[in-house]
DNA sequence: AAACCTTAGTTCATGGCATTAATCGTGCTG
DNA sequence: CAGCACGATTAATGCCATGAACTAAGGTTT
């Protein structure tokens, strides 16, 4: 019930769009076939492909015979049409990485923060300079460069300014889409990161082929991504989605979060440890950082390892159950470092678990899977968000466009032989 | 990313669609305030509304004057255009309503529900023979029913056949929509029972104005309709928001879904009722309904009735703090019978155990409402189905806009003085 | 009261769009 | 080499929203 008016040149971007979008997402495609699977008529495909063909933006890529009639001609995106840059800012480190539009990295730069709380400033610093090095690392023109894609642990106000809220750096209501902005004209998208992970997962990951999934992401904090008809679930202000702070046993174990009985505070990688050091009379697990220290009570077997482990298999079910549940997702992909390492071992049981919490029928409705892409992707799930925006906008950038219009036409590109 | 293509008359039943929904929505408004809101030129505006004047599905209503100026002609949808027929299937009884296109109730007629698992044949029966009563109870003539709204507690799928799965009624699988199709020639809609309720809280209740808003119900049962953006969140087989066994309490209260622990079995009437009975030592509460032993429980000031519903505060909170993290919605509207009587009482004290369980953030972006219309608004709600069909077609069933454009257009219409 | 101003709403010419039908292109088969 | 089958393009058509010009309806000024 959008209060949008529709006009006569939208008509023509959403068809664009909409063709964009399937070469891109399934390969070389025919015109034949793109006709068939958005219900264009051939004509309007034709028509629509030889202007995105004269932009530059597709371009044929060989053909393939027809039972005994002319061959078609494949269309795929032009890999080297333009340049994407995907920045993961971490807690420990800034990556940044630049993509062709296969996706394909071409080049990556990194930046440790030494700060438990670091300065904005310095942030922005990093990723501007990040921005041009990735560039003449690969040899990119800048000017070729889409956008920069930016994730960030936290929420982000989807406004122009991009205001950031993230407990974990300390940042209370910091505008980073405008402080990026102020140095680079490339266009900045800037989202929060469990989101453009979930995103990375549905376009290349075990999310593929599904409309309705939900990403969940167990690390040292819990979170989660909700993508339904195939766009991100952002609620009224951009939060939604924040699973580790849902109460699951009411009451229960203090979280970090000052409250208590949270999911986070059970399946959480420190919740789990702590849970361990507990049962284990005060003794620590494994020394080192929180990582190996998970990876050794995996490993261990001892019966009060083993009874805490399979603990936090019941909660982590239970969890997901709330998650299947409330969403009625097609498929639930579990990740996170803390969440692969925990469905490397437990995956059937943890199904199990979440069996016995969830409702029989959006249960049955929904399979459990692994993220396939692993917690690196961070980065290119940010690069997919200037990729989103190309899609979404049929390839032209408004302003770019306005002016090669207005100029002569240019005479229709030469037969590809 | 939706893969469907936008043909020209899409275009033009969108605007149709935008302009009817602003009509219907925000009362009479002039065609000047029209172009305001929609973005769309006066010309087309004119165009627009001279069509479905010239339909009958819109009429000029009286004129405001402007500063020194020609008067604005006010529009409002023609009440008596079309009428609505909601039915609300519940578990003891199924109402049938009938409303004019202003949602007045003109004719209302009931049938009780003897069987605990009552056949689906009766029911649908039932639903018939409601169907002619109510028009002839109103003298409306059956053809300009545009559409029959069933109401239902259960998940209802979204395909042609509305296949019902409904635990309480008994029902797997029955394909009421087609039942009931074999039976009227009138356009036949089915869905949850909560989700219609929903529906109508956010279009003439508590979640006016909102676009993202959770309307919470606590009867015997407890679930929830979710609404982003305007429209029902239903995930991938509409049993979305199945929000009363989710996990709250790890391990807890047995629930009669079998699962131990869900929200359920605290906060829904049962739940209340038979925890009170425990704290008291098995003495059973005022007998009489659930209903009344629940009322007279918020009555009574005895101390472990107090303990009893403190508890169920608490726990009411921790359940809506799981809804406000998940969903991040404007607003969250607290309804069911169960939940319209614990809200009278305890509102405040729900809001601050809400604050206590969600972070805060989100907490602070969401207001707690009371529904405002009542455990009746069933039928209402289900009438809402084939009206927001009828918005969001622009007005014009398919099949009907067909015959009347091959014959000749007839002569604009009179100018009204 | 006549001329003029102001605001609301309508008509008309225009350019953009997808569609259907016809046409052209390309390779295979008899 | 003619005919065929399938792919892709072009041409003609009808629908659509838009801006500009115009009409309608009331008040205000002289």
């Amino acid at each position: 019930m959008d209060a949008r008016r529709t006009t006569v040149r939208d008509m023509r971007r959403a068809n664009r769009a909409v063709l964009l979008t399937r070469i891109w997402l399934d390969g070389p495609l025919s015109r034949h076939e793109l006709g068939q699977s958005t219900a264009l008529s051939l004509a309007s495909v034709s028509n629509l492909v030889g202007e995105v063909i004269d932009e530059g933006l597709v371009e044929e890529a060989g053909s393939v015979e027809s039972d005994g009639g002319r061959p078609r001609v494949l269309l795929r995106v032009t890999p080297s049409y333009g340049y994407l840059v995907g920045a993961d800012v971490g807690e420990t480190r800034i990556q940044v990485e630049l993509f062709d539009l296969t996706m394909t990295a071409l080049a990556k730069a990194e930046y440790p923060i030494a700060a438990a709380e670091p300065d904005p400033g310095a942030v922005v610093a990093h990723l501007l300079h990040g921005l041009t090095a990735v560039t003449e690392q690969a040899g990119v023109d800048p000017a070729a460069v889409l956008g920069l894609g930016v994730a960030i642990s936290g929420t982000v106000e989807r406004t122009a300014d991009a205001v950031v809220h993230a407990q974990t750096l300390g940042w209370e209501g910091v505008p980073l889409g405008a402080m990026l902005r102020a140095g680079t004209d490339i266009p900045v998208h800037v989202d929060n990161g469990a989101k453009t992970l979930g995103q990375a997962e549905m376009w290349f990951g075990a999310g593929r082929g599904t409309r309705h999934a939900v990403v969940a992401l167990v690390g040292s904090g819990v979170g989660a991504a909700v993508i339904t008809d195939g766009v991100s679930y952002r609620g009224a202000h951009s939060s939604a989605g924040e699973w580790g702070h849902t109460t699951i046993a009411y009451g229960g174990r203090q979280c970090r979060c000052g409250n208590l009985g949270c999911l986070e505070a059970y399946v959480g990688a420190e919740g789990i440890l702590d849970r361990y050091r507990q049962a284990n009379r005060g003794r620590p697990a494994a020394g080192g950082d929180e990582e190996s220290a998970l990876g050794e009570l995996l490993r261990s077997s001892t019966k009060t390892a083993e009874a805490v482990l399979d603990e936090t298999v019941g909660y982590l079910g239970a969890g997901v159950a709330t998650l299947i549940n409330l969403f009625n997702p097609e498929r639930v992909v579990l990740g996170g470092w803390a969440g692969l390492a925990l469905g490397d071992r437990f995956l059937p049981r943890i199904r199990e678990a979440t069996a016995r919490h969830a409702l029989r029928q959006p249960y049955a409705q929904a399979s459990i899977e692994l993220c396939q892409l692993g917690p690196d992707a961070v980065a290119m799930g940010a690069a997919t968000l200037p990729m989103a925006r190309l899609l979404r906008d049929g390839g032209v950038p408004r302003s770019a466009a306005a002016r090669p219009a207005a100029s002569t036409r240019p005479a229709r590109r030469p037969r590809a032989r």
